[in-house]
DNA sequence: CAGTGCGCTGTTTTT
DNA sequence: CAGCGCACTG
């Protein structure tokens, strides 16, 4: 790092800042002191804030590693990685705090674990792990689990943890919230429960770190002494504990730079507040508030478009995007008839672009929620279209990579409970139910992680013979295994467990037409790993970056939600199921009120801005919803559109005319649309109130005493029981113990003869 | 212990 | 029309 370029001089201006607008550069020299970049869309904020880190380094204000770059997805962070690298030349070594909260959180938190009670290897669990482990809680605990469902613990959970509050920081009414006031005593259960499996959840990464920040000033000094400077792209999707988080690592030097725009706020579900910018200029006195208007990305008629759909919501800033740009064609609104019928149509479109000589990569199809891709999926299959679909079924989310991976997790981390279970009888072993049941009552007794107290009990007669002999062999396996990655690369660990558990073997008898794909799938995992040199840092890696859009090498159609879609950009872009109750989605209209509606209508906005050139909207008459047919009316969305700039359409088939038709005579279908519309003069919605009324301060929290480490493998013994008691065991009877050494009896059956047992599974007769 | 079939419930969006 | 939990049968 001794060869950063020279510090420019004053008059010729660095490759960086010379196709900045006036106030882009503004933001890039603007160093010291905060800063506030309200960016509408496509107005190049992604280039200022890249210009930005360039002149920190440039100009020698900061060493890549003394700059906190936080982003919210992983895509973002690659790419700004990519621009600063193209503006640096090779002189800046990658930035290591260059990355998504929760990939920071994450680092950071490897190194601070003990104060949290984990250990620097703990591993991330995903919300499926946290699901199958909220389900055993809630039977643990006796509580029926169809009216207190995991789904909603693990979104109160989310919500508690997004909003940065402990276990007793929760309110009556929270606590009320679920299972009858026992709130605050599940999400205790959980994190202890996390905490003996050395695990931690994606919202643990972030409000760990703030717990830390707050109880250890040492901590939060290192880091605040170490971030000479802090940049936060999309900050209008910050939510609680992520502001918490950034005001006290700015708070010291105050050299923070806010990106946003809050038209584009379309996280709240997600616990993101957009007060968070309306509020930046009072956190931070003095703050410089620099506004990007000029749009370079879409034609006059798309931004008129966009620009007039979201003039309909009452809580906003309010910028006033322009181009330069010559015009275009209107935006087209296409209304048919079913759903089959708007994927046919769409295809067509995209053949007749195609002929035109339109690159397929710059077409896109943005739906508001994943189930709408099927239709297309279905369609463009039947007519050869070249797609592919972004999110949904992620990669590492398919049966076989997370079994694969469930293997890797239980010999990197013994004590992860979660992985053992999912594998222990994959493929299978003749293990099952009964086996695990008895694992897992000796591991709660013990307090042992279930491997550890498997490891036990395979040394008594508790279990039947056989499930003794393969739990036995498993866990010698694990034990070859472990060893075996001291020495092999991850990949070849993966490929060598693979092989000796029999999961290949399974696969390859496996006649089914899937078996071909998961064999593939897990060689491509093994292959994925080859540019990891240990095992811990692919764990984290899969932990964290769970996307999954590697850039095909040949052109296709894109297919995604509106929420992944945000930050691209197409020449083309068609946006089907514009109806009431897909879009806006029946959900937002059900609850939230005033602030869901808005909420899709920024949504409305981010899709309609995607669009550089062409932007197609459309909405069929009748859907199938739940597998029932169902007529839709369009979105109120359409309605609210400026009638100059687009340009109305009707199939033949029927669609929008025939429900006109129908609807003429009874009543108006868009008369809610007037009666909903807020008025911009008084509107103050409840998130707003929420927002200015909500403090900083939480409880402290108690640093739970450390318990018995997770790794450690020794069981107490009893010491009520002596040689000579009469004892009763659930499956052999009554007995008399003959021997005793460590947690181990040698108990002489009245009926079953002498048998070793774990002392913990008999009891005193008397 | 594993495999099958039945009925219930519920679908936004993501790190 | 899912995907799941559950009960029942080899």
């Amino acid at each position: 790092m001794t060869d950063l370029p020279a510090p420019p001089s004053r008059d010729d201006l660095p490759a960086y800042a010379q196709r900045l607008n006036p106030p882009q550069r503004e933001a890039v020299i603007t160093t010291e002191g905060p800063v506030l970049m309200l960016a509408g869309a496509g107005t190049g904020k992604t280039a200022a804030l890249t210009a930005r880190l360039a002149h920190l380094i440039a100009m020698r204000l900061a060493w890549p590693s003394e700059i906190l770059c936080v982003t919210f997805t992983n895509k973002a962070a690659r790419e700004m990685r990519e621009r600063v690298a193209r503006h640096m030349g090779q002189a800046v070594e990658g930035m290591p705090w260059l990355g998504t909260f929760h990939s920071i959180g994450a680092k950071m938190l490897r190194r601070h674990a003990e104060l949290v009670g984990l250990q620097s290897n703990y591993t991330i669990i995903d919300t499926d792990d946290q699901l199958r482990l909220l389900k055993q809680l809630i039977r643990e605990n006796d509580l029926d689990e169809k009216r207190w469902p995991a789904r909603q613990l693990s979104g109160l959970l989310d919500r508690w943890k997004n909003r940065g509050l402990n276990p007793g920081g929760l309110d009556a009414v929270e606590n009320e919230s679920y299972a009858n006031g026992r709130g605050e005593q599940f999400y205790r259960l959980y994190q202890e429960r996390l905490k003996s499996l050395n695990a931690c959840d994606f919202g643990d990464l972030l409000l760990h770190m703030l717990n830390i920040f707050r109880q250890h000033r040492d901590v939060l000094e290192q880091y605040q002494r170490r971030f000479k400077y802090i940049l936060v792209d999309e900050y209008q999707d910050t939510n609680q504990v992520q502001y918490l988080w950034l005001r006290l690592l700015a708070q010291e030097r105050k050299n923070i730079c806010v990106v946003g725009d809050d038209d584009q706020s379309i996280y709240s579900w997600r616990g993101a507040e957009v007060a968070n910018i309306l509020k930046f200029e009072k956190d931070f006195p003095g703050a410089k508030v620099v506004k990007l208007e000029q749009n370079y990305r879409s034609t006059p008629q798309i931004l008129a478009t966009a620009s007039g759909l979201i003039d309909a919501n009452s809580q906003r800033l309010g910028k006033t995007l322009w181009t330069e740009l010559p015009a275009g064609d209107k935006v087209r609104v296409i209304g048919v008839w079913d759903a089959p019928e708007e994927a046919r149509r769409v295809g067509e479109e995209i053949e007749r672009l195609e002929r035109e000589g339109a690159p397929l990569d710059e077409i896109a199809i943005l739906v508001r929620a994943q189930y709408q891709t099927r239709e297309f999926e279905d369609r463009f299959i039947q007519i050869g279209l070249n797609y592919r679909i972004v999110g949904g079924f992620r990669f590492y989310e398919r049966a076989e990579i997370r079994d694969a991976l469930a293997y890797l997790r239980v010999i990197s981390q013994p004590a992860d409970d979660l992985a053992f279970e999912r594998i222990y009888n994959q493929p299978k072993r003749g293990l099952g139910a009964k086996t695990l049941e008895t694992m897992r009552r000796h591991a709660r007794r013990t307090g042992l992680p279930l491997a550890a107290a498997s490891l036990d009990l395979v040394d008594s007669d508790e279990l039947p013979a056989r499930a003794r002999n393969t739990l036995t062999g498993l866990l010698k396996q694990f034990v070859y295994w472990r060893e075996s990655a001291e020495r092999e690369t991850p990949a070849n660990l993966l490929r060598l467990v693979l092989s000796e558990s029999g999961y290949d073997d399974m696969l390859a008898k496996d006649r089914s037409a899937e078996s071909a794909g998961r064999a593939e799938n897990l060689s491509e995992l093994a292959r994925a790993m080859e540019e990891y040199d240990t095992l811990g840092d692919f764990l984290e890696h899969v932990g964290l970056v769970m996307d999954n859009d590697a850039q095909g090498d040949d052109e296709k159609v894109t297919i995604m939600t509106m929420h992944a879609a945000k930050g691209l950009e197409f020449n083309n872009v068609f946006l089907p199921g514009w109806e009431e109750g897909v879009f806006p989605s029946q959900r937002a209209l059900d609850e939230g009120g005033l602030a869901s509606l808005e909420e899709e209508r920024r949504l409305a906005y981010v899709a309609i801005t995607r669009a550089r050139r062409k932007c197609t909207i459309l909405h069929a008459a009748n859907r199938r919803i739940f597998g029932q047919w169902t007529s839709s009316i369009p979105s109120r969305f359409i309605e609210e559109l400026p009638d100059e700039h687009i340009e109305q359409e009707t199939t033949m088939s029927g669609g929008a005319s025939l429900w006109r038709a129908n609807w003429s005579e009874s009543e108006d279908p868009f008369a809610h649309v007037a009666r909903d519309r807020p008025d911009r003069s008084t509107a103050r919605g409840p998130g707003w109130q929420r927002a200015l009324a909500t403090g900083y301060e939480t409880k402290p929290v108690r640093v739970a005493e450390n318990k018995r480490s997770a790794a450690s493998f020794a069981a107490k013994a009893r010491t009520d029981v002596a040689i000579g008691a009469r004892v009763f065991h659930e499956k052999f009877g009554y007995g008399e113990v003959t021997d005793q050494e460590g947690n181990k009896l040698e108990i002489a059956f009245e009926k079953a003869g002498t048998k070793r047992v774990i002392d913990s599974f008999v009891k005193l007769a008397d």
